[in-house]
DNA sequence: CTGAAAGCGCTTACAG
DNA sequence: CTGAAAGCGCTTACAG
């Protein structure tokens, strides 16, 4: 069933056809409900190649998510797809893999699907920026910052602008927030600093909060490098205590590090704030609801996808520059970090 | 830049170039190499819509997920994609809203699309059977049953197979496994019994295993709805242990709805399991790093999700009629549930 | 407001 | 093994 069918059934031309479902306003009433009954009866739908082949502006905007696995990207994922559904454009989700090369896909994606803007949930700019100079239309990489730290635009990002927190700051909030409660012993759980770049900033974040109040930290002894799960942060917190019996706070990059860190200091028979304190990042609802409430940084989910997609709107219908964001976090007082 | 521009470089016909470039085999290794040098010089990628327009054999198989927020349906999402990856089928995945109709979604999807298969993550096929039915294309509903309760291809479904647990079985042995440890007064926490197919057969579990131990459940005291999250898990613990002071356990259907239930439980002065015993549904892993440790069913999810390519693989190449696969679920003692 | 026609970028018999 | 050509199902000036 194609247009050609309807268009013969309804004695009319294809062109006539394509503009009803187009929803172009140069069709007469009658007209128009002649050719929905005729599309109804048959549940016609335009098929989305052709569509897109012919009228080069497809109206797409592609969804780039990286990895399956981030409640906290997921949830943008869903706030962004709710939106999108009043505008006039489709929204195309690929999913990364959790170590592809996302600009490298990017660039595959577009010549593909020829989009109009892209959003990039999570992702690393600053370790692909010569593949995404290559991006020319408008995107923008939500929850990481794709500025250079002068706060201009980075070389070779292209298009790109960005919505997040500032990581560092924010990091040094809590790396403040543990210090000021008596803690000077504190282990870091954190991501590959080689490979990630938010890692690297939420380091940076807790060294300024450790040379502000003129502390030692030995990145050797008291560093133990994690993914972003439960598992390894568990991992991470028994070969750190193991390395560094002295500590008494563990600062982690991720909720699921700080929860994964409490399972395996309960397993070893110590309790979390009384013995060890624990600071997480993100503020997933499950943070909240762990016993203890883990003390956290929250990202705003709703906010930092919100504020992107407005930012690429404003690029793609009113040619708006690129444009780096921050938001400002939230910092969630728990009940994992005691006063010592 | 298109594959004539190619072609005119090459100094060859666009016939050729296509031929690369979807691997046909009668082409001659010179040529080839000729082609991939331009190809690779521009990072030249075949225009979808116009590959997919013209060879209606459009090889994608269409994955849709119903909502953004279950941790099982995006780990079995990831697991599906990963193995796409080396399969000679493009992936379009599509998000649907928790409240869309996935059918009716799908029939718009399979038009637009023109897929030679789909996977559901979740949904519905009761409801919707009508719907589904329209579906003339092999598919896979996978976590939920889409068999009739005689075990043969229910009404309805037109080609649609099914991969999941025995919910109704999973269930019932939870709910044994409360009563066997010798809880009378168990209150039950699960979905809407009228749109949730997947909530109906658990509570039917449930009073497979009252029933058989003769006891009492009295659904207005002691069911209370809930959504599938934590804090709506919470709230229904309070509004049940309010109505109902003499429960001295919780069946919920989801690990989320288990957790919120012990936070609720904890924030008016109770311990689990010392109090109250809960017991969850799913499996997932911030289930395992729970204080306590949640006792749950655990849904295989790599399994499931395997195992439901794997049937569809076989409808679309090996022409398998569809099949209603069920399989086994996993018990995790965990350390919510005590012996009374 | 409407129809006829060109053409989007490909694939694939067909002929050689 | 290769090229020329038809045609996939649409959209959109163009002419009326």
């Amino acid at each position: 069933m194609t247009i050609k069918d309807i268009a013969k059934e309804c004695g009319c031309g294809v062109g006539t056809v394509s503009r009803v479902l187009n929803n172009h306003p140069d069709v007469s009433e009658e007209t128009r409900k002649k050719v929905m009954a005729v599309v109804d009866k048959h549940g016609f739908v335009l098929n989305r190649n052709a569509s897109q082949l012919k009228s080069q502006d497809n109206k797409t905007i592609v969804i780039l998510v990286k990895g399956t696995s981030s409640p906290l990207l997921n949830e943008m994922l869903g706030v962004i797809l709710k939106r999108m559904e009043t505008l006039p454009y489709n929204a195309s989700v690929v999913i990364l893999d959790e170590y592809d090369n996302e600009a490298q896909e990017a660039i595959r994606v577009y010549y593909e699907q020829k989009p109009q803007g892209m959003v990039f949930l999570g992702g690393n700019p600053d370790k692909y920026s010569d593949d995404f100079a290559k991006i020319v239309i408008p995107s923008v990489l939500i929850s990481n910052e794709a500025a250079s730290p002068d706060g201009s635009s980075a070389q070779g990002y292209g298009l790109l602008s960005s919505v997040s927190i500032d990581n560092v700051k924010a990091s040094e909030y809590a790396a403040e927030y543990l210090i000021k409660k008596g803690h000077t012993k504190i282990g870091v759980i954190g991501g590959d600093l080689n490979s990630s770049e938010i890692s690297k900033k939420r380091y940076q974040g807790f060294l300024n909060a450790i040379e502000k109040h003129g502390l030692e930290f030995d990145e050797k002894q008291s560093y133990e490098v994690s993914k972003y799960s439960f598992k390894s942060g568990e991992t991470a917190a028994r070969a750190l205590l193991e390395r560094n019996p002295t500590l008494t706070a563990f600062f982690t990059m991720s909720d699921a590090m700080a929860i994964g860190a409490c399972r395996a200091l309960g397993d070893m028979g110590f309790s979390v704030p009384r013995q060890f304190s624990v600071i997480g990042f993100d503020g997933l609802p499950y943070a909240d609801f762990y016993f203890p409430r883990i003390t956290t940084i929250r990202q705003p989910a709703t906010k930092l996808a919100d504020d992107g997609l407005t930012i690429l709107l404003n690029s793609l219908e009113r040619n708006a520059g690129t444009k780096h964001k921050l938001v400002p976090f939230d910092f969630i007082e728990g009940e994992s970090v005691r006063e010592l």
